[in-house]
DNA sequence: CGCACACTTGAACCCCCTCAACCCAAGTGG
DNA sequence: CCACTTGGGTTGAGGGGGTTCAAGTGTGCG
């Protein structure tokens, strides 16, 4: 289901029949699942849909009637306490679905943390979808899985990792989802701001600022730009995200 | 493919071929997709087994030949770091379907903290079963989903939450988690020891325990036993646990 | 140029952790 | 029957990693 409208980017009802077939997100999503005769079929059930920096799309506790698929851009899905504090579960980019959810509501909310183009499902229309091509269900299996495994994961770092830790298996992350995209240089662009870095590894702005601060320090990494960090030493890198010396320094 | 020994246990393979029929957990487990009609066949893939408590039964990083579906007893899912620091990512009882990943290893450990009960299905068979019942594989989604969610809402609590609203939440869920197996009393057991629940959100056995004792005291809940909890103020709980007055006392 | 916003840095504090002692109940064996 | 052990739990004192509060430093953009 991830179709995406061709570039530059063309509204809905005016995308052509066969949007799907030009996307680009399309072998990095659960739309691989589709045969490229099927094409047609999906991307008649799939609106294409643009949001600004900033705009909300999925709001936790409102009625779960659609389904996304990211096709470009970066969104934010996060859970809030009632005083306003947050925590950010994932960052969902190209080829990334969203909506899995049995109850009949959103279990969490979903911003665009840059512009953002998806796709959207109706609920009826995506159970149409999955009941015609079996296949679609099975790689929508994967997918909640590797996102159970990745939960996991996240709940390690957030139960037991130190900050530097946190900060370390963050970018060690980030590094090897772009050597997957096939992008295996040392430097990594981060579309989120140090607050949004912040609420996804349960600390506060300042603590990963000092941690950026310190580990460039240490000659393990520099910061040309706002955005963007270069690794100097992943090796080193990979050892602390893993949680190797907890207690040494250097 | 919830399939339990009659009681008393009958090894596997003395199992009645119709084990699966009798099986107290079928019906909160995915087990329940199947029709009656055809429970002989998954009864054939299912293979019965207990663990006395503090057994291993998967262990994360190695090869997952096998799925599990818990019948009986209590496990602890777990990851650990190099240095001993250990997170609980789960604690699975009847009705709990394990071992849902793509990779083919292990994600996580899983070990036995009373006795357990449960069926294992190799996976070339679950592959056959799966292609047989595709209502199997749509519940399987099901709990993927549902298991999701849950992940979600632990980041929240490890991310974000302080030790007082961790152990309210953990409670909180319990009792609901009775509730819907149609206890609807106010006192919990838990199966697990201080240590397990520290690990499971992300404390230490000591704050626990501290923690606990405070409860008690401000006359929220009794301790009639090591493991039993008896919660007088419900509302209360629920309040404390969704992170409401973060910094009131009393 | 100057405002706004993101980020950095510093100092004080606090919640939870660490370390250590102690309690208590259930075995176990002499 | 009681001394001893063992494992889980509780309690206390002190320390530290990260937070909080507050000020300062860029930096992009109208």
């Amino acid at each position: 289901m991830n179709t995406c409208a061709p570039r530059p980017i063309v509204v809905a009802q005016a995308a052509s029949a066969s949007h799907c077939a030009n996307c680009d997100a399309r072998h990095r999503s659960v739309c691989n699942a589709i045969s490229t005769d099927d094409l047609e079929r999906l991307a008649a059930s799939a609106i294409p849909k643009v949001f600004a920096k900033g705009q909300l799309f999925i709001e936790e506790g409102e009625k779960a009637g659609d389904f996304f698929n990211v096709t470009r851009g970066t969104a934010k899905l996060y859970k809030m306490l009632p005083d306003g504090r947050q925590q950010i579960t994932g960052f969902a980019s190209a080829g990334h679905f969203l909506g899995l959810a049995v109850s009949d509501t959103y279990a969490f909310s979903a911003e665009a943390i840059e512009p953002v183009e998806l796709c959207r499902f109706s609920r009826s229309k995506l159970r149409v979808l999955l009941d015609d091509f079996p296949a679609l269900e099975k790689r929508l299996l994967q997918t909640a899985c590797n996102e159970l495994v990745a939960a996991q994961e996240q709940m390690l770092l957030l139960g037991r990792k130190t900050a530097r830790e946190r900060l370390a298996s963050f970018l060690s992350t980030r590094i090897a989802e772009a050597a997957a995209c096939g992008e295996h240089g040392s430097t990594i662009s981060l579309p989120m701001t140090r607050a949004e870095i912040a609420d996804y590894l349960g600390l506060t702005i300042e603590t990963v600022s000092r941690t950026f601060t310190r580990f460039k320090a240490e000659g393990k990494i520099t910061l040309p730009s706002r955005d963007e960090v270069q690794i100097c030493d992943l090796d080193w890198l990979n050892g602390v995200a893993s949680g190797q010396d907890h207690h040494a320094f250097a």
